[in-house]
DNA sequence: CCAAATTGTTCCAATATCTGGAACATAGTT
DNA sequence: AACTATGTTCCAGATATTGGAACAATTTGG
């Protein structure tokens, strides 16, 4: 058997459940074993054991074509992720603030590792449901709340997420080299506004500001979004002093409750 | 060390990880390494290592106060459990059609063992956000949905549900004991309509249809629900025809989608 | 201010659990 | 029917987990 894999794992059998768990679910269409089989790269016998007890405690389902789908205990452990999430309770009222005062798509998410995993989103004219943004995963470097995250960090703390960061070009317009992007940072720190000039996605524009604690152990951002069609550059120059304050405003409110007893 | 404990468990190492994930992330207050302590009833050394495996996963964070809360890979894993859960993907136009039927809330919940989990809900004004309800789990003997899939099961996967199962009293109206319940569950059957009359929240009214596949691999519910207030029980019968379309639909599309393939 | 108690962390031999190769089933195909 | 691809089970050997006890850090009380 292989002694250390170094980078992953780590965490012995949970890892390897956790690693499979997310092949699967993170996965864009149903996989069957043998599709598993090739990713894992495990042997069958052992992978095979591995998937019946992911599907036993219901993270997993199997269905009657022998597909593996995301099992529904999940979605529970996530709601209560969710709900109880103090930062999110905290952001809530500002972030419909904003959306009041902007009228535009307002998202907030928090910096994990190389990604933007985001909390709430407020949008309007649309059927109330789970977003499909909420708990997704952008990758931080070409999105305005990612940037503005990662312009908080000190020299270490970049140094270790730039480390084997992907640039991978969305659009013409992605920021997809370190040099750039490290001026661009620095453009960022010193107004404390991140822009996204349809980096991420085509004909999407975006101004975010930091939300961070001293400790840096909270880096996020807020945002407000909307389609290059309707919001111009300038708009986005205009709403940068209510970003700005939205995001001054949770951090005050975070470091008053949040501050005191822990 | 102990053999067998029989009920629960089962998967060994994941079993138990999972359990004390579900213990910290369904509390409803940040619980210490002690609290956990005494709920899982493991001795100290082992459960010090399962917490900082769950943490090295991002399944729980640590707080700098040495209080565990829900991590946030739980919300990514669980974003694309819904996001691709074709059921729910097949129900979502039928339930906004049946929302601008009535004007009234919609929820669509599948059962899970003793328990309906909400899969989605739609209703009107109010800010976007992932809804509270969206992965909750709320007993199935005392709601509209619930009633509506356990109505469904034959005899022996009733029993296997009804066995052990705890008829707590939420309100005045609460069907509390297995008579009544067995009673309730063949007037369902006769009309396939169950009306919750307040059972699970005081001043809240529901009526449900059920949602359900040949082999019962399958076992869901779609509901419309208002305050008592607003909504009368007669009310409730009007829309009785319209949720029981609703739910007709869906099964409809589901055989026709899912059927040929699977 | 120091002692005692509480809470959290680390260590390691014993052992339950997981691993993985191979044999065994079960579809699906020619 | 024979063949292939796919899924499932088995078991000796490798590994991770267990749990008691010692250690460290924090809090409480005299």
């Amino acid at each position: 058997m292989e002694k250390e894999r170094d980078g992953e794992g780590g965490t012995g059998t949970l890892g390897k459940a956790m690693a499979i768990l997310e092949t699967v679910a993170l996965s864009d269409r149903p996989l069957r074993f043998t599709d598993v089989l090739a990713v894992s790269g495990q042997p069958r016998g052992t992978l095979h054991r591995q998937l019946s007890h992911l599907v036993q405690e219901g993270l997993l389902e199997l269905r009657p074509d022998h597909a593996y789908v995301p099992g529904l205990r999940l979605l529970k452990l996530a709601s209560a992720s969710w709900a109880r999430n103090e930062v999110r309770a905290v952001a809530a009222p500002f972030l419909e603030a904003l959306h009041r005062q902007t009228g535009e798509t307002v998202h907030f998410g928090v910096l994990r590792g190389r990604e933007i995993i985001y909390l709430d989103k407020v949008e309007s004219r649309q059927a109330v449901r789970m977003n499909s943004q909420i708990g997704n995963a952008s990758p931080a470097f070409c999105t305005g709340v990612g940037k503005a995250a990662l312009s908080t960090l000190d020299t270490a703390a970049l140094e270790a997420v730039l480390e084997g960061m992907e640039f991978r070009r969305f659009t013409p317009h992605t920021i997809a080299d370190r040099p750039s992007f490290i001026a661009e940072l620095d453009r960022i720190r010193q107004s404390g506004i991140a822009f996204d000039r349809e980096e991420h996605e085509p004909g999407i524009r975006c101004v975010a500001a930091p939300v961070f604690d001293d400790s840096r152990s909270l880096v996020a951002g807020v945002s407000v979004t909307g389609p290059a069609y309707r919001v111009s550059e300038e708009q986005l120059l205009e709403w940068a002093p209510l970003v700005r304050d939205a995001a001054g405003g949770i951090m005050g409110e975070l470091s008053a409750r949040l501050g005191p007893q822990r």
